[in-house]
DNA sequence: TGCCAACTACCTACTGGTCGGTAGGCAGTC
DNA sequence: GACTGCCTACCGACCAGTAGGTAGTTGGCA
C-alpha cells in the first residue's frame, strides 16, 4: 500500500513533486504532469500515493521536521546568544539555498494543506518559530541583547532569512553564508546593547 | 467592453477578488465563487473581465504602483538616510496592515501571472527594490551606515517587513507602527557605524 | 432607440481519483 | 525444477465533477 498518515513515498516522485509544486504551485500542478515527470502514467503514481495532498504533507514534514532538527541543536548548544544567532542565519540561510524548491513550496503554499494535518504544521511551525523566539529572550535576559520584545525581533530575522526564497540563487553573487554574514552583521550590531 | 491591458475593473468586483485570492489562492479560487461573493452569475463577471487573470493583473499593478508611489516619496525627500529607512519601515509596514489581502495576493501568488504583463510587473518590483537599495547606497555613501553590500541590506529589510503579511494581524498585540518601530530600532542600529 | 449590466443555458477541456488487470520477482514446497 | 501464492509496481480505460469561458437574450435606464 502507499503513503498513508506518515511520510514514506518514494524519494524521487517527492524530488519531482517539489519542484514541479515550486514552479507551478500546488494547485496549479496536476498530478499527470507529476507523474510524466516521474515517468510514469498518473494511475501508477495513485500507488504510491492516496491523494495529491499526500505529497504536498510529506513535503512540508519532511521540511519543518528537518528545520527544528537543525534549530534545535543551536538553540540547545553552550554558545553565547549572539553566536546563536550567527549560527541560526547561516544555517537557515544554507538550508534554504540548498532545498529552494522545497521551501518555496513551504512557505507559498502554506494554506492548500488542509484539515488535521494542517494543525500538525501549524504546531510544528509554532514550535520552531518559538525556539527562535527563546534564542532572544535569553540574550535580553543575560543582558547580551537590547530591551526590545523578543517575538518581534524574532520575527524580524526569521522575515529576512525567509525571505531569501524569493531572491536567492546558488551560482549568484553571493555564496549563502556570504549573505548570512552581512545579516549577522546588521542583526547582531542592532542587538547588541550600547 | 471591459477589462482590457489597463487597470479598470469595477473596484468591489476587485475587492471581493482580492478577498478570496488572498484566502485560497489564486488557482484554488474559482470564478463562480467570486462572482457569488459579488452577488452575480459568472457569465456576468466576464463582462467586467476578459479572463481570470485579468483580476490577478489587476491587483498585481494597483498594488506596485501604490508602493512605488509611497517609497518615491521617501526616497526623493530630503530626510537624513536613517530617518528614510525608519519611514520606509513604517510606511510599508502600515501598507501592509491596511492592505493585508492585497499583498498577501502580491507576494503569494507571484508566478501565477504570465507572458508579457509579467514582465510589466517584473520590471515595476525591480524599480522597487532598487529604490530600497539606493536608500541604503545613499546612506553609507555619506557615512551614514555601515559598509555593507546595499542590495543585501536592502534584501533584509525588505524580508523583514514584507514577511508581516504572514503574521501581523491588525487589533494583534501590536499596532504596525509599534512593530515598525522595533524593526527601525535594530535596522538603524545595525547600520549605524562605530 | 440604444446601451449596459445582468441573466440562462451551454460547451469543452481537463482534473483528481478509481477499476480491473498484468508483468515480474521472491518465497516455499512437493 | 515446476508449481503455487503473494507482493510490488505499473498500465489503459474510464468516470463524475468542475473549471474557465461563450452565445444569445432580457430588463431597465438615459
Amino acid at each position: 500500500m502507499a503513503g498513508n498518515g506518515g511520510t514514506s513515498v518514494r524519494p524521487d516522485i517527492i524530488e519531482v513533486a517539489t519542484r514541479i509544486f515550486s514552479e507551478r504551485g500546488y494547485h496549479a500542478a496536476s498530478m499527470s504532469e507529476i507523474a510524466d515527470a516521474v515517468g510514469i502514467r498518473k494511475a501508477s503514481l495513485y500507488h504510491h500515493v492516496r491523494k495529491k495532498e499526500d505529497l504536498l504533507f510529506a513535503i512540508h514534514e519532511t521540511l519543518i521536521e528537518e528545520l527544528i532538527s537543525a534549530t534545535e541543536e543551536i538553540v540547545d548548544s553552550e554558545m553565547a546568544p549572539a553566536s546563536k544567532v550567527e549560527e541560526l542565519l547561516r544555517v537557515t540561510m544554507s538550508f534554504i539555498a540548498r532545498n529552494r524548491d522545497g521551501v518555496t513550496v513551504f512557505l507559498a503554499e502554506r494554506h492548500a494543506v488542509t484539515g488535521e494535518r494542517w494543525q500538525t504544521l501549524v504546531i510544528k511551525r509554532d514550535t520552531y518559530e518559538r525556539m527562535v523566539s527563546q534564542i532572544i529572550t535569553e540574550g535580553r535576559a543575560s543582558g547580551d541583547f537590547v530591551d526590545l520584545p523578543p517575538d518581534i525581533v524574532a520575527r524580524a530575522l526569521l522575515g529576512m532569512v525567509n525571505w531569501g526564497y524569493t531572491w536567492f540563487q546558488l551560482g549568484g553573487p553571493l555564496s549563502a553564508d556570504e549573505v548570512a554574514d552581512v545579516f549577522a552583521a546588521v542583526a547582531l550590531r542592532g542587538l547588541e546593547p550600547r
